[in-house]
DNA sequence: GAGATACTTAAGTTTTCACTTGACAATCAG
DNA sequence: CTGATTGTCAAGTGAAAACTTAAGTATCTC
């Protein structure tokens, strides 16, 4: 039977609640690095931080491969679309209900 | 001295993180819905579901106020700002990335 | 007032997370 | 070859998360 799998935006929204992997996130912005430059600034061991890159690997968010005994890390661009299309598809549907508001607001005043 | 709080970014993109929850954001999306509504189509107890909205209006994606016995929730059509900007900050980033490394391949190509 | 309705609260359970420890494997440098 | 570097793996710990159950509190309806 079909094994259950988790939907990937659910795997990029719970990517990004950790401030640690933001920051792995924001350090790959400046371009790629190794696991153990990666881990350099953040107050915890080389496993841990392994351990945050394959949430992030597997949520679509970065991309990793080894060369030697060195594995680099680096941003895969396209991993951030389909939350930031389903933010912008909510906001931009908020924002019509909350211009509906202002319209019903200013119906009430001209009575 | 000051109190440690988390900040407003991990609760959003942690709220967002649950299935359950994005479906009641999606259901709030149509307008002000009572808790017990919220909960019809969700497979789970009444309380499961309040834990939820206090998450999402922890985090400042949702509103409620209670009138008589009934607690209306409504969108905060701001609670997504910050979320939004953050993802599209670094999405520019990385495509300015992703040009640079066009630009290498093209040099590369020329010789 | 007596029910039914619509939550609320507290406590307990199970699962998932973030992290550590410690042992191991691979590779590079002298 | 011999270390030192760089990462990998498995197991364990503690705390947070996602529920459930059960009892309680308003509020509305009759």
């Amino acid at each position: 039977m079909s094994r259950k799998k988790k939907p990937d935006i659910d795997r990029v929204f719970h990517a990004l609640g950790d401030p640690t992997r933001r920051a792995i996130l924001e350090r790959l912005s400046n371009g790629p690095a190794s696991v153990s430059r990666m881990a350099e600034p953040l107050n915890m061991t080389l496993a841990a931080v392994v351990q945050h890159l394959q949430v992030l690997e597997e949520s679509g968010l970065i991309q990793t491969q080894k060369t030697g005994r060195v594995r680099t890390c680096h941003i895969e661009p396209t991993g951030l679309s389909a939350a930031i299309e389903w933010l912008t598809a909510r906001r931009s549907i908020w924002e019509r209900q909350l211009d509906r508001l202002g319209d019903l607001l200013a119906e009430a005043g001209e009575d």
